[in-house]
RNA sequence: GGGGUAGUAGUUCAGUUGGUUAGAACGCCGGCCUGUCAAGCCGGAGGUCGCGGGUUCGAGUCCCGUCUAUCCCGCCA
């Protein structure tokens, strides 16, 4: 018997009279003696359906919410007064001639309609009965359709989409691995891969030119909203090209996606560079969906009374509009905010009539203050806040108050997409704790053809083929043109102190490779979670993937992660030691 | 590792300066109802106040510890 002839979304009145076959979920009951009206749902929508026999009846008052139900009725219209314009089906309902019930469900521990009537804790356990939610299925078909883009454009732009390998050698920078013990090389240990950087670099050196996959990757460390510890990439690689090519497949990509899954036209990728990104926002992530620079203070409140700043390295100040919005409270906890980020503190005014006031404005004097609107030129009705610090504190903090101030003013139009690349990150940070050099990106990130002369002499100037594309504060996407030259990986890896032991354990098998003929290649890394949250207008990762962990990285529905029998760990020769506290 | 917020009925929440039998809404169970669409009306059941300890004549409420979730800092090449 077949279980349906149409979905619960499609009917309309072009099949009136139709005799059809509907099965599905039973979404609400609304019980009137006689006749019996039931909302039955599934993936593609809703469709009431009506019982009105003695008989039908007796069953209906069975039913409860979330029973699984076949049904066969006649198509009926609906007159005009009973049409339901919230439904896609509101034009007809279905009068029930047979009902079956196929399954029958318990009382739910949650709502299926109404996501925020329970606590995440509480929908991740019944994550199954929360994927009944319209959002929910809403955000999933969204990665899908997104997924299915990708693959399409990128297939259609002759790269291969190939597998590598999840089982693979634990390499030392970056972030913690996740391990996977041996049992057949008993303390043997694989890593999952935090990303398959080396393997598809060794793809452009087998010559196949170009490569793609959506992948997961797997990372060992805290996490945020935007953050999870198995979360997957689009990423894809290419031979002969260099920056410019890359970030145009990557432009063209990003069009039709944006298209594609929600019909939104971009337009401009303006091009910043790292340094100005950090000088302008405070951060190598700026959301550009609203104005608000940060400018240098410091010649100005030299001038003033006001001391605190007299010996700090560097002053900035960020202008605000709207000040009557910023209450002594607000101002406060932004103060507050400023704080548990480490400055020591925030200063403000207001500016009204030409005039400072509240704050620090006492320090600055009428022709100061004149001088100051001018050259900044501060709008009426504004609020100014400054931090003195050291230049990468004052920066850091005010690109996050700057961000909240974004959210407090509600100047983030998520409707709005504003895709920027940041360019020109430099190669090396010094790491202050360990003295030696980091990869800012990673090792196999290749220096600008003008500073190959500086890479060993002084590398902390040296500037990288590194890219990111940042939309609206997230960064989507990053990638960087690769190192091909095996002497210069080589003199990398030994200017972040690795030695030749080192290098040749931990990447033997790598600089060998580029020995053999290396295409110059680069490629880039998109988060596909972080891109579909955008597309889902959405600030949490885990709206956007099906089973996801929490911020303890435990799965809540089938508790993992969890212990393991005696048996199992004998077989890997691994013990548990106890607890420190017990020890 | 650090800081903020939360944990009370199946679910979401309220619960005063510590004081009688811990309340509401939705859901659930029973009844009425032929045009509802988050149906309505009447009645009912339902609680180890996250867990452990302490203060007190008396703790949902105060104190200490702990667990879980969440947001942020560190961390995330």
């Amino acid at each position: 018997m077949a279980l349906r002839t149409h979905n619960c979304g499609e009917l309309n009145k072009n099949h009136i009279d139709q005799t059809v076959k509907l099965s599905g979920w039973v979404n609400s009951i609304r019980t009137h003696g006689q006749i019996i009206f039931i909302d039955l749902r599934d993936r593609f929508g809703k469709t009431q359906i009506i019982l009105n026999s003695d008989e039908l009846i007796k069953i209906g008052k069975t039913l409860s919410n979330e029973d699984v139900v076949f049904i066969e009725g006649k198509v009926s219209s609906r007159s005009k007064d009973l049409i339901n314009p919230d439904l896609e089906t509101g034009e007809i309902e279905v009068l029930v001639k047979k009902m079956i019930v196929l399954s029958n469900a318990e009382p739910l521990p949650m709502s299926i309609q109404d996501r925020d009537a329970s606590s995440e804790e509480h929908r991740l356990k019944y994550r199954y009965l929360e994927l009944r939610n319209n959002d929910l299925q809403k955000n999933i078909i969204i990665r899908h359709n997104t997924a299915q883009t990708v693959r399409n454009f990128l297939s259609d732009n002759k790269f291969l989409e190939i597998e590598t390998p999840v089982l693979m050698k634990s390499t030392p920078e970056g972030a913690r691995d996740y391990l996977v013990p041996s049992r057949v090389h008993n303390g043997r240990f694989y890593a999952l891969p935090q990303s398959p950087q080396m393997y598809k670099q060794l793809f452009m050196i087998s010559g196949l030119d170009r490569y793609f996959q959506i992948v997961k990757c797997f990372r060992d460390e805290d996490l945020r909203s935007d953050r999870q510890p198995e979360f997957t990439q689009i990423d894809l690689e290419m031979s002969f090209v260099d920056e410019k090519d890359v970030r145009l497949i990557v432009e063209k990509l990003l069009t039709k996606v944006f298209k594609e899954v929600i019909n939104i036209e971009l337009k401009e990728f303006p091009i910043l560079s790292y340094h100005d990104a950090i000088e302008k926002y405070g951060t190598d992530k700026p959301d550009l969906r609203f104005g608000i620079t940060i400018e240098d203070f410091k010649t100005f409140s030299n001038k003033s009374g006001f001391k605190a700043f007299s010996d700090c390295e560097s002053v900035r100040i960020i202008s605000v509009p709207n000040s009557e919005f910023f209450s002594r409270k607000i101002i406060d906890e932004l103060d507050s905010y400023a704080q548990s980020l480490g400055a020591k503190g925030l200063a403000w005014f207001k500016v009204n009539n030409n005039e400072f006031s509240g704050g620090i404005s006492k320090f600055f004097d009428s022709n100061l203050t004149k001088e100051i609107i001018d050259n900044l030129k501060l709008e009426d009705n504004s609020i100014c806040f400054m931090i003195g610090d050291k230049l990468n504190t004052s920066l850091q903090v005010l690109g996050k108050i700057r961000s909240k101030v974004g959210d407090l003013l509600e100047l983030k139009d998520n409707s709005i997409f504003s895709p920027v690349w940041i360019v020109d990150f430099p190669l090396f940070s010094w790491n202050e704790e360990t003295k030696r050099y980091d990869s800012v990106n990673h090792p196999f990130t290749a220096p600008k053809d003008s500073d190959l002369g500086d890479v060993t002499s002084n590398p902390s100037e040296v500037i990288s083929k590194g890219y990111d594309i940042v939309i609206n504060g997230y960064e989507v996407a990053g990638g960087s043109i690769r190192i091909h030259d095996h002497s210069l990986q080589k003199d990398i890896f030994k200017i972040m102190d690795l030695s030749d032991k080192e290098i040749s354990e931990k990447f033997g098998f790598f600089i060998d490779a580029l020995k053999y003929g290396t295409p110059p290649h680069g490629g880039i890394a998109f988060g596909l979670d972080r891109l579909v949250m955008l597309l889902a207008g959405v600030s949490n990762i885990r709206d956007v993937i099906a089973f996801p962990k929490t911020t303890s990285a435990s799965a809540l529905m089938e508790e993992a992660p969890n212990l393991v029998s005696e048996e199992q760990l004998d077989e890997l020769g691994i013990k548990i030691l106890d607890d420190e506290k017990n020890v």
